[in-house]
DNA sequence: TTCATAACCGAAAACGTTTTCGTATTTTCG
DNA sequence: CGAAAATACGAAAACGTTTTCGGTTATGAA
């Protein structure tokens, strides 16, 4: 029941603490005889070391921090995956926590997880967040840390994210070479940079391409939910707007709104084409098959962990690496919902 | 950059560190003055407690661990979700590992839970674990472990799970209601105790309701994925089966299953109804609507920390809880791929 | 004034580990 | 054989906190 220690060992072998601890971590001044002999002991009484004074002995948790906005959404549930399994392959448990999309509870799980000094903090910004003071704090106090996905440029810290403003370009433009030339967009809050950038990459397109940018076709989706697609589609269709493609923020909006198109018999891809974005595994499976920008979320995951691994080595040795951004590429996938040619797989009831 | 120390208060104010430690915890023998001074430079000096001490003095963590199959799963992330607001909110961090269904990581992420002596675990089984050492030797060093959703009755703890006999029951019963007299299952792995239970509800609802079992109508799924509904769905047509109803094991299966019938032109619910299971939230937003069951996957999270609290605080108080078995309820949701009737919303294209 | 009591504070041990440094013993080699 | 070097071990401090217990001072009563 009570867990074993040093202590105990080094007094059924009648020798110090210290040969022990020394024996088990393979120090060259303890004479292989009694290695084995400590090794022995400690397998046979089942020693394992007490985290908690190796903590505070050696300043370090081995523990991270992961703050992100939500657990469910299956974007961040796969770049979770990623850190965790990545962490345990080196020796680092994981912490998360979840922001709710709320400043002030991010700025509280800052300061919980500086509190329990964890070695490193991972974090994807809530939608609006602003003030970055407790983000600087975490700096200040040379605690390593990494963003990803929901960013902000005021932190100068390692970031990981994607090029949003050219995935959002490429998925407007494949959508004009299907032959659209009114294209809406659905897009994200006003406030986080990876909506603004997949906006701005919308509008480019538009004007790359001589098509006119229109600022009723564009859709506000805060939240970004299932429901705000179905609104915005309704909207579209009882304001008999002339609309002939749609790039949407994300999956889920896209996917709304390709559920009020087929309840209100509009036919995609021949009458509208939408396309998504982050290939959520879901849209391969809806009627017709929904087009997306697919962005990795498991590489994604392991860049974030691999980053802040580094810079926890890095520490270690008393260095400071400068901060480095490093974008993750993206790819268009032309499916059902956006390409009537080949064995575009469409709807039929 | 340092973090301060009680040491650094105590020399600041010309006082014991005892003293100091004592005041910042409202002992009675410390007078209002010096709390009131030794608070102030608590606060001046932005005071953190280190926490490797406190663990190391008071034997406990303030952590917990979490061990789940698979974080990306809709209704495990959940869970995920409320246990880590849940335990927020007590001032407990959650540890999350995830096992990948894998028995043998799971046996290494206990270990290694237990070596970094966490306060207690929560832990819902992979698919195919069958020994149970790994959580015996939780029980035998006295830390509380709490079961949920995949479950070992051969272990003595307390568990939250779902009537998955009885839902699965009602589930087919649905299916019976809507006039089907030949209902196919398709199940999950042979050894998990919820997918055995569901298939033992398909079957005792049939037999309830004089409807002859047929060995030839139950599929297997494993895993349980998108694919598999699928593949079974074909093998159904193409065999050219009499079948009018489908109970699945998951919703992610059924609406592998559905995408099928869409593309192959079944109509349904007229030729064919189909249940899932757990009320993934996706599964409204097919064509048609997925009629489901209800699982809460938020309050049975709740329901997870909040017995392992329970077992916490008893263990601080020297006690040691019986273990409880906690049933959450389930629901049927009756949608539009098993009801034709009303305003079940049917695909038209 | 004297003593009992209360109020306040601090010394010190303890938690279990890591690591430096000193010392004792053995070995090596001229 | 003697000195130098290699080898093996242990004492002890340190990490920062919590908590017991004893001691000092102030307070009040007799």
């Amino acid at each position: 029941m009570e867990q074993v220690t040093l202590k105990q060992i080094a007094e059924y072998l009648g020798i110090s603490i210290a040969t022990v601890s020394k024996a088990l971590k393979d120090y060259p001044d303890v004479s292989q005889k009694t290695k084995a002999l400590v090794k022995a002991e400690a397998e046979r009484l089942n020693y394992q070391p007490n985290s908690f004074a190796v903590n505070l002995r050696t300043k370090e948790s081995r523990t991270i921090g992961l703050i992100i906005p939500e657990v469910v959404h299956f974007f961040f549930g796969n770049i979770v995956r990623a850190i965790i399994t990545e962490a345990e392959k080196k020796g680092y448990l994981v912490i998360i926590l979840q922001s709710d999309d709320n400043p002030e509870l991010e700025k509280k799980q800052i300061d919980l997880l500086i509190s329990k000094r964890v070695d490193g903090i991972m974090i994807s910004l809530a939608n609006n967040t602003v003030a970055t003071s407790h983000l600087q704090k975490v700096m200040r106090l040379g605690i390593p840390l990494v963003m990803f996905d929901k960013i902000s440029k005021l932190v100068p810290c390692s970031k990981i994210i994607i090029d949003d403003r050219k995935a959002a370009y490429e998925a407007t433009k494949h959508l004009i070479e299907q032959g659209c030339t009114k294209i809406a967009h659905f897009r994200g809050p006003l406030l986080p940079q990876n909506s603004i950038d997949r906006f701005l990459g919308y509008k480019k397109a538009l004007e790359d391409h001589g098509l006119e940018y229109n600022s009723k076709h564009v859709f506000l989706c805060d939240p970004i939910i299932f429901e705000q697609g179905r609104e915005h589609a309704n909207a579209v269709l009882d304001e008999g707007m002339d609309i002939d493609g749609i790039f949407a923020n994300t999956d889920m909006v896209a996917i709304g709104a390709l559920s009020v198109f087929n309840e209100r018999g509009i036919k995609v891809p021949q009458d509208l084409k939408i396309i998504g974005f982050s290939n959520w595994f879901i849209s391969s499976a809806m009627t017709p098959t929904l087009s997306t920008v697919d962005q990795d979320g498991i590489k994604m995951g392991k860049k974030v962990f691999k980053r802040l691994f580094k810079e926890l080595q890095a520490k270690k040795n008393g260095q400071l690496l400068p901060p480095e951004t490093i974008a993750m590429p993206t790819k268009v996938i032309g499916r059902g919902s956006s390409m009537v040619s080949k064995a575009a797989l469409t709807a039929k009831s």
